[in-house]
DNA sequence: GTTTGCTCCGAAACCGGTTTCGGCAACTGT
DNA sequence: ACAGTTGCCGAAACCGGTTTCGGAGCAAAC
């Protein structure tokens, strides 16, 4: 498209800002000086320094980012580039990660730039452009894949990232991430002691890396209780309420069906709800579920979803902060963190009322398996 | 803090782009002109623009937005300060929202940079900020107020700015707004038509203009229906699910109470769930309610809430457009669009099955109207 | 007393564009 | 045929910074 017609208009008046000029005059130095003196070259005084300090302070001078960029090629902001369009399930976090990013930011004096790309090409389109147009120094990954092909891009143009997430291959990686595979050992662990022998796994998007991460964890608290695991127990690739309801309505048909659920979405673990509904079933009495996000839907559910909560406006602070960073050229083995996530002890486990026999008599009583019901007049 | 110490740092390697110089080179003509050709000035002759365009074109040249910016102060950026804190309802539409916007910006080959505040004071700074950095050359201002400060301070800073919703003084302001009081106008009519005569209002935060318009369409409906305006029946500053909680409890209290309820914003709806379940009503036979936004929780209440829903997106589509237009100068008279909120009719309404006085029984019958319980047991 | 070596700053080029100004050539009009 | 317009483009200044280079000034070394 090329900047079609005439981008310039009328022109803007805003009041003026103080230029560096304006300060190298009042201190009686060239330009060249106060912005080396601003930007801590060595060949500065201390004296002259702490000066020009003061006098651009009180003056209340502030480089132009984009003069700068001209030069340096970098202009103080963080790229972000959201992804919508499968399954949304990172929405209800959104507003706290950006939150915490552009606070993140803002304290250092950056500022965010975000775009968004309806699929993974699209995506690597957005990033190179933003790239190429200098409108991002460096990018923020949400929702990281075990291989992920943003990586492999950045990688390649020697772009500082960050990762909302850990992956396969951490070379060049820095990242922030939570340890969810602690929280669903943790979450079997629980529900192991409420009394749980049969408990089902339903794992997130196979393609992304925490669905590795939680299943280890889930194996690991199954071994610490000594469980054997299960492979007709463990379901994968459910994000929405749709694939959560589908996967406990196949695993409650077995002849041994679970007595608890841990689900490493929230989202999914909805769709139990409608499921137990459906076969006239208390969650958190006759089937018990443990989830993971902390999504508000989650607190309006009946039960409310008992859960690990993650801090999204923490975590986009720490990404933030991990990024800028990584841009002024920290080594990506400083640059990694971790976090918890916190249970959320609601209504929806607890200990077992029905054996898995019982509960399977139960099921079994209901002739049939409804699909996805309309929501119903109780 | 002014930047603290070297911001520099490794030098970045990035394939290098074509700058206006190599296309000027490869034409056999000065940069000047090159720039000139593809920013549409009447002195070059229509041969060599062609020429110019087509050849940039073809290797890929891109103008560097930030070094346009130098010169013209323009950076083709739009500004979003989102405010958090206080309700957060506008936060599952945030992502569709962004997208829209997103999806508007680049199409024009503009960028989006978005920035968060905790309060009024805050968001203000920041804006400020992004004005005298530079870093956005117009912004959208989501969530208008019947007076809102950020209208007075861009108007002030003669900054170019676009409004999601009206306000009430339109002086230099373009807008995009739903029609939120035809939505109310429309619910109070069809409550009607199912044979509901006591319609109570619940409105939302009184600051925003959004509440008075809504207010006035829902009067419109009634004076349309002819019943006549009962001030019992109508509350206000109703946005989260305690807040509609505690208007419900209020009016259900009533000698007379309504029988039906709509809700200017579909999370305070929720608070009367909560109500209802408490009451042993409910919700869709005993008491109706429609409200307003189409928040994905309401999907998920049981029965799900008959709402009229906002298309986000599309608004940020259209306020991105209309942002990028006024930047360009157009006069705010042309830049004003409005469209409909679309009916989403789901179980929470229906013909009333009690009357007021019934109803009245059947509420006093509870000697104890609890508070906001911890969600039950079924 | 000159040379060497630092410290510290000025001068000027530079980044990638935009915009002003002026002039040449080709048209007009007379 | 000649002055007066245009039309069209080159030259150069400019925007607000950064960065390189070199040299003045001064202290230590020879």
């Amino acid at each position: 498209m090329l900047n079609g017609h005439k981008e310039r208009s009328a022109p803007i008046k805003r009041a003026k800002r103080v230029t560096i000029s304006d300060v190298s005059d009042a201190l009686g130095l060239t330009k060249g000086t106060v912005s080396r003196a601003l930007n801590g070259y060595p060949d500065i005084s201390d004296s002259t320094r702490n000066r020009v300090k003061r006098v651009s302070e009180k003056m209340g001078y502030q480089p132009l980012s984009h003069a700068q960029a001209i030069k340096t090629g970098r202009t103080r902001s963080l790229g972000l580039v959201l992804q919508f369009g499968d399954h949304d399930s990172h929405r209800p976090f959104l507003a706290e990660f950006l939150s915490g990013i552009s606070h993140g930011a803002s304290r250092e004096n950056w500022t965010v730039t975000v775009a968004t790309a309806d699929s993974d090409g699209d995506t690597l389109n957005t990033v190179l452009r933003l790239l190429n147009e200098r409108k991002a120094d460096g990018f923020i990954l949400p929702r990281t894949m075990t291989d992920d092909p943003r990586v492999h891009l950045l990688r390649d143009a020697a772009a500082p990232f960050v990762l909302y997430g850990r992956t396969q291959d951490a070379t060049d990686c820095a990242w922030f991430d939570i340890l969810g595979e602690e929280a669903m050992r943790q979450a079997v662990l629980r529900l192991v002691k409420q009394g749980h022998k049969r408990i089902a796994f339903v794992n997130g998007g196979s393609e992304y890396y925490y669905s590795v991460l939680r299943l280890q964890g889930m194996l690991q608290g199954l071994k610490e209780a000594g469980i054997a695991p299960d492979p007709d127990l463990i379901a994968t690739d459910a994000v929405r309420p749709e694939d959560g309801a589908a996967a406990t309505r196949k695993m409650l048909r077995l002849t041994n069906p679970p007595t608890a659920f841990v689900f490493a979405v929230d989202m999914a673990a909805l769709g139990l709800y409608r499921v137990a509904a459906d076969l006239g079933l208390v969650v958190g009495r006759d089937l018990s579920v443990i989830a993971y996000d902390g999504v508000p839907e989650g607190a309006f559910a009946t039960p409310p979803l008992t859960t690990f909560s993650v801090d999204s406006r923490q975590a986009g602070e720490r990404l933030a902060a991990l990024l800028i960073r990584r841009v002024r050229g920290e080594p990506v083995q400083d640059l990694r963190e971790t976090a918890k996530a916190t249970l959320v002890e609601r209504g929806s486990d607890g200990p077992p009322t029905l054996t898995s026999n019982q509960l399977a008599r139960a099921v079994s009583a209901h002739s049939k398996l409804s699909e996805y019901p309309k929501g119903g007049t109780k």
